[in-house]
DNA sequence: CATGAATGAGGGTTCATTCAT
DNA sequence: CATGAATGAACCCTCATTCAT
């Protein structure tokens, strides 16, 4: 990933401006894509003018154009941002091991996390109609790749007997429905931390299809059925910030 | 769809032209909103253009402005129409009996096939920020309804002993997660009915919840009590024109 | 031309409405290409604004937009107009009889005129690479029909006699040369008025290829061999506004 | 191309560092001017931006202002370079001596010629007005020098008798004219060598102004008294890569 | 009522030029 | 000297909206 080797810190080796300038440049191509994700999650991608990316900077709106080709370039590098957090998510679980509902569980997990965060939602509240053809297309396919792995987990985990049997499609299409409606409708400012809400949901989300044990119900209460899933605090009526439509 | 009926001509009642004139003028608007819901939908509020609605009814622009006052009241409208979709289907339910279960059992059906409409698919496509701030509450205050009549399905089952304790607001966002989400990947032309797809998902998504049986009818359960949907199952590789994200 | 047939003057046809609207329409196209040409020629396409092409109307800039499909439409249509004028004149001579060298002299004249025109001098100072790719290929494609007939008409000469043997496309290019430069240092203010100019350059580019009469030596003069070209005003120390380069 | 000799390592003249510097500087001025003038004539000068100029000399943008002081003073020392061929073309010229007539036709010669080459062309196709006034008043100046010179040799001509009397003024600008198109329709890759239609141009342009004996030699006149280029010839269908127009 | 025409507001983009390093 | 970064000024174009006919 980086490419310079680390400079002996005693030589002022001129490669050092070098590597400061792309650093600096890395770095505020990063601040612009978080500015500009905030305000595009925030006013909608058409509502948000360059100037005000600038503005949110304190740098003029041609400046944007030193890092990106245009508007919608930098709508597609927020995008790429999550959509690489969901890669690494899925790079790591295929690099461990477990039945394909554990892989599954694990997927749900740290993809409720990722809804939770701006890039994360990026990934499904933008529309991919605004990219250049070109962009679109990359992004559908990384799309494609994501939905893909839900649906091998599955299929993985109906083969193992981790799952019970099932379309794998439609159950995809169930789970990550709801996980990505959490893009929707996660607020910051709401009660429920995102680990709160990636704990509930993977259980939520996964039990209906375990084959055997239901992790709903928890080890600290065994024959509980009706017990009120315990330990995993019921929030009760906080307010999180959005409706369920 | 349905004309008009053909007015009684014995009854040259001077009503009757005013009448006809208001139901022509209602045609009109509807047409109106059949052609530019589906245009939103296609290509996005943003990128379409009051003209392109114009063409597609082959009238003008201005014209439009007899019916409407301005674009994001078009959009409302089209919004409104869904609203009023999932009101009716409420209501019904309302209206009926059963227990908690069976009534979100229901309202989780209607609102499956409503998803897979035009004016259905509006209620989770639109941007609620496009509309004046008028309109923009009165959606607001639509979505809470139906939010808190999800809500208050889980809930009232959990009391009446049909559902199992659960967190019935962390339930009603997954559940609506994924049927709204829905909307989002449904074509016309996929495979899957809209039938199909409430079937399934009514299965999926309450099964999980509800207290004693489950409708999921596996080869582990050979005896479906209720029989509804048993044996449904994977309908294989069908394109359905969606990916999950 | 005019598609309209004369309504009878004693019926107020429905049709005049539409009929006038159109005229309306093409004048006021017409008036926006006048301006544009002159202003195109005063200060050069580039410098040239919307702006101050509807300014000079007393219109705004996007009311332009009615008529033209963009600023280059706008060249293209100015230079389309002075392709008009010089395939009328073509035309004409086509269906004219003469010999070659006759009508090579009337095209020289009638082109020289029009190079004293605003349209006609866009011909040749407007740069087609400002053109869309689309009307750039039309804009060849006429300004090679109008060189292959300079040649045609050399090549006719030289055949029926009227023109002593040389390069028809060298000869072309010089005269063609000589007359497109008009377009550049003719000033309407200057004291050379076109029809002057016009039969000047008519003798001296077309008087080196004559085979056997000098128009030079006009009949007044017959033998005046050196006699100044007679009768065809010197036109002295006149200012005409340009040089040669 | 040529890069400066290597110094004479022996003379460690404290000058020579500044001379090779400066040296230095005006070759890279130059090779600025090359890759400049290049451009301006294939793309035309507002479609060129200084990073294409930079890039193609593998430098940066702002290191041109090292050498001149914005874009339109490179545009301005491209023209001068053509001017100054032309101002020595003139001197030596008028060094000589010879006819007014004989004058003319070197003068015709060596300006078609120039009109060649890039920096020749550069006289006739860029637009002065995109020069700051300062030089456009400069360049305006040096245009009517040369046309002068048309002029006067003309007017020369007639005076020794070597020209027919003719209005120098209208002679000029036909002679001009053709001669400054050549920088519109020559191609480097064209079969016509700039020799040829130099040779060719020389003849053509003067032949009708001679008084007595005529360049071109036809089968009418088969004894050509000064035999040069005598029996020069249709060039045939050869592409020369332009159009008159 | 419907239309053609016109408008005002605004956004994205380009580019010559400058400046600190 | 050369560079990367930043800027200011413009310009083209789009489109929802209005108005006279």
């Amino acid at each position: 990933m980086d490419t310079a080797p680390p400079a002996p810190p005693s030589s002022p080796s001129p490669w050092l401006p070098f590597e400061s300038r792309r650093r600096a440049r890395d770095e505020k191509r990063e601040a612009v894509l978080r500015a500009a994700v905030q305000l595009f999650l925030e006013q909608g991608y058409h509502r948000v003018t360059l100037n005000e990316v600038a503005d949110r900077l304190n740098i003029t709106k041609p400046a944007l154009y030193n890092y990106f080709r245009g508007k919608d370039e930098i709508l597609f590098e927020c995008w790429s941002m999550g959509a690489e957090l969901v890669d690494g998510v899925i790079t790591e679980i295929n690099a461990g091991g477990g039945s394909g509902l554990a892989k599954l569980r694990k997927l749900v997990h740290a993809y409720a996390e990722l809804m939770a965060t701006d890039f994360g939602a990026s990934l499904v509240r933008f529309d991919l109609r605004d990219l250049a053809e070109r962009n679109a297309g990359v992004a559908r396919a990384a799309k494609r790749r994501i939905d893909a792995t839900f649906r091998r987990y599955i299929a993985a985990g109906i083969a193992d007997g981790s799952i019970r049997p099932c379309d794998p499609k439609l159950a995809a299409f169930a789970i990550a429905g709801s996980l990505n409606w959490i893009g929707h409708w996660y607020r910051r400012e709401g009660k429920l931390s995102p680990t709160a809400i990636a704990d509930e949901f993977t259980v939520r989300l996964t039990d209906g299809l375990a084959a055997e044990v239901r992790l709903q119900t928890t080890k600290k209460t065994p024959r509980a059925p009706q017990g009120r899933n315990s330990g995993r605090k019921a929030t009760g009526k906080k307010r999180t910030g959005g409706e369920t439509g």
